[in-house]
DNA sequence: CCATTTAAGACCGTTTTTGTCCTTTTTACT
DNA sequence: AGTAAAAAGGACAAAAACGGTCTTAAATGG
């Protein structure tokens, strides 16, 4: 249950390589993919994503590649996971359209307020800083 | 991401409303199918699977159906959504055999294990007997 | 015996996941 | 200008998970 995909689980650890390296040196995607075991072309589209957000800057070309968007102290993990998994939403009530009619008499949905609560903390508690030279 | 599917929310649906009924009461699958807007075969499968863990107890035939297996305040909100998702995996490097080569050297590891822990006090400080008569 | 109700398992269409492959665009270098 | 090196973008697809349904069997009370 709750489980992070792949997807999630590969865009943490490509993005976090970049954060290991030299501020402003420019990487390879297929060195990143091999470096953390993801498969090359998958990881190129995870980046793709990134990218669009900021989180990473990419250059085309020879002598091209990626690297963070901004200082990894200012990139948190749930900015990664978020990009790439959506928003963090335990259960269906919690989209910002509150999709159950029994939202306003129920029980349970206070809940999974919580833990989508603590969950976020959580995450927005961890930057790319902390985890590229080990918290 | 992290969501929930059908089957726990309907699982949740379908304890709760055992939870609030006059205790030793039996009551019919195909009742709180309808009170609930589950689909009772559906339904009928996740309360197969309770009663194998003894959350209910049920009895077949002629004013047969299900109750609870012991006291509201006896089950937690972990007990129910695990009985039919499974043990709270974050990440695949949180179950029991170990499986990611990486767990080791791994700073993001332990943010999983955080979201784990956190998750599961709320679930289990949550009883249905609090679900049921509205914390 | 018969109606009722759960138990168990097979089955099945849809959606999501987990990628691959191919073409295009951009860029640097010669 | 030509070419090689990258990322960008989109189409495609196998496999798994989801969200159920259907059928048959077993138990139970009348
Ligand atoms: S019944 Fe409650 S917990 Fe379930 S979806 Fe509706 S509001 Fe959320
Ligand atoms: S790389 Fe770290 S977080 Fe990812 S699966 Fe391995 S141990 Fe877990």
């Amino acid at each position: 249950m709750m489980e992070l995909t792949r997807k999630g689980e590969y865009a943490i650890r490509g993005i976090v390589y970049l954060a290991k390296q030299a501020p402003g040196k420019v990487i390879l995607v297929s060195e990143v993919a091999e470096a953390t075991g993801v498969p090359q072309t998958f990881l190129a589209k995870i980046f793709q994503s990134f990218a669009k957000l900021g989180l990473v800057n990419s250059f085309r070309g020879t002598g091209g590649g990626f690297l963070l968007g901004r200082p990894a102290a200012k990139i948190t993990l749930r900015q990664v996971v978020e990009a790439v998994e959506g928003p963090i939403i335990p259960n269906r009530c919690l989209t910002e359209d509150g999709s159950c009619i029994r939202e306003n008499i129920c029980t349970v949905h206070p809940v999974w307020r919580r833990v989508q609560g603590e969950i976020a903390a959580i995450l927005d508690g961890v930057t790319l800083e902390d985890l590229a030279r080990g918290e």
